[in-house]
RNA sequence: GGAGGGGUGGCAGAGCGGUUGAAUGCGGCGGUCUUGAAAACCGCUUUUCGAGAAAUCGAAACGGGGGUUCGAAUCCCUCCCCCUCCGCCA
């Protein structure tokens, strides 16, 4: 969410950078600040009158006391008035807040002054590479073919089990994914200084609104109702990725400066309807319904924010390192961005049997745009109370690393070999072909 | 799911229709005293919004929302959360 009072003094940037970017619709501007003069001007006539009301029913708490009677009642019956309008007052300034509200939460963040400009991902930079694509003395099958020759993924039953975009693991499929889980988790929270933390895989409405995905991305989620009790349809969302439980973890807190910066890390499973975009790259495990996801979260003072979000890329590139991967970094630009990311850089992994890159993670600094949603603040140590740079990475999304590791290092006779770093979690150097 | 009890300031804990933004204690900050510290004593100690250049002034907030009333932390309704007991259950 926008601080109003930024919007106020800073209109033409808004609009400016509203209109740069995807999702943004700069006309609303204009009357978000008619919408603000307009309840500050109500605020300021109601507040009047309830000064007036509180020193008219001291009086009349007084006369009672004396025991003038008649004099209080008098009084009643004139300060009645007063309530009446108040009253309407309020209803209007509620109205006109809701309505304020309501805008707000529908615009996006601007983007950091340091991105790029641009349309689509076409437009993106790439800020480096790190190793190169494979050479291989064969054809490089596809994840597709590898999965079903050494039974790692049985997609026809994945899909009997709960349809198209669901997976199920199997034998060694099922044991690297795990192993993988492990892996990422004790690489945050041992070499990068990460809490680890096990958060629900649903949650409530206001927290999918705290880190924006309420309420523009309703039609993304999959909503969870008890039984046949339609009453609680719509209380509980599956998580569609950790990012939603582990950075509302603090919402609505007050934390000391010297509680900062927190460092969190999670494992989830990440729900996405992905409504509108079936048969879109369908084929596999690139784009389905539920993926595994470990999470990297960050909250520190905002000034600290692009120094962090700096380590927190390096975080997730040393997972691709160890894994010994081929992967590129990119900065996205105005029109490729998230809804409440300031400054966005993506990972994407190289691929061999897709014979392209994909995409493994997605870090984030919101800087305050999260937490000013979820009313997230930090108590400085001058005494201010100000909201937190709030950032967010995969660390990494594990269904495309999946793809990436098996394609990338498949050998001739259909085995795939395993870094060595991921060996003692998986137990074993190769996962054998099929015999 | 059933029956009770409870949610008040950083914490503990009063108040249960009137001048209470809220007693008291603890903690925290400043001061007096002291060579220094402790103790003792004195003062201060929430947040949000609006107006203002500022000093400051005004409003709101006692789990959330609504109602009654001239006036609500206090009464009524509703929702949420916590605790105890019973039932069910991995």
């Amino acid at each position: 969410m926008l601080d109003i009072r930024w919007i106020r003094e800073n209109k033409e940037l808004t609009e400016k950078r509203l209109a740069s970017r995807r999702g943004g619709d700069e006309s609303k501007v204009e009357r978000l600040l008619e919408l603000d003069a307009q309840r500050r001007g109500l605020l300021t006539e109601v507040e009047q009158l309830k000064a007036e009301r509180k020193s008219a029913s001291k009086q009349i708490g007084a006369l009672i006391g004396q025991k003038k009677k008649e004099e209080a009642e008098e009084k009643k019956a004139a300060t009645k008035a007063i309530g009446d309008q108040i009253t309407t007052l309020d209803q209007q300034v509620q109205e006109t807040m809701k309505e304020q509200e309501s805008i707000l939460l529908s615009l996006p963040n601007l983007p950091h002054e340091s991105i790029p400009d641009g349309a689509s991902e076409e437009d993106n930079p790439e800020i480096r590479q790190w190793g190169h694509k494979p050479e291989y003395g064969f054809d490089p099958q596809s994840h597709v073919d590898l999965c079903d020759q050494l039974s790692l993924i049985d997609f026809a039953r994945g899909a009997k089990l709960a349809g198209s975009g669901f997976l199920l693991y199997t034998g060694w499929g099922a044991r690297l994914e795990r192993a993988l889980i492990q892996f990422l988790l004790d690489l945050h929270t041992r070499e990068h200084g990460y809490t680890e933390v096990s958060p629900p895989f649903v949650v409530s409405p206001d927290c999918m609104t705290g880190v924006g995905q309420f309420p523009k991305f309703y039609d993304q989620a999959y909503a969870v109702q008890e039984g046949e009790d339609g009453e609680t349809l719509g209380k509980l969302y599956l998580v569609p990725t950790a990012e939603a439980p582990v950075a509302n973890i603090h919402r609505e807190e007050l934390l000391k400066e010297e509680q900062l910066p927190i460092f969190y890390c999670a494992y989830s499973p990440c729900f996405r309807a992905e409504a509108g975009a079936a048969g879109v790259g369908t084929r596999g495990m690139i784009r389905v319904h539920q993926f595994d996801k470990v999470e990297m979260i960050k909250i520190v003072p905002a000034d600290q924010g692009y120094v962090e979000l700096d380590a927190m890329v390096g975080n997730a590139e040393k997972v691709l390192q160890l894994l010994d991967l081929h992967y590129r970094v990119i900065l996205l630009c105005t029109g490729d961005m998230g809804f409440a990311s300031a400054k966005t850089f993506d990972i994407e992994v190289w691929a061999p049997g897709q014979g392209s890159y994909l995409e493994v993670s997605s870090c984030s600094n919101c800087e305050d745009y999260q937490s000013r949603r979820m009313n997230l603040r930090y108590k400085t140590r001058e005494g201010k109370n100000v909201f937190p740079h709030l950032l967010n990475g995969s660390g990494t999304a594990l269904a495309r690393l999946f793809v990436a590791l098996i394609e990338t290092h498949q050998q001739e006779d259909g085995s795939i070999r395993i870094p060595e770093p991921l060996q003692p979690y998986l137990g074993v150097e190769v996962i054998p072909a099929a015999s």
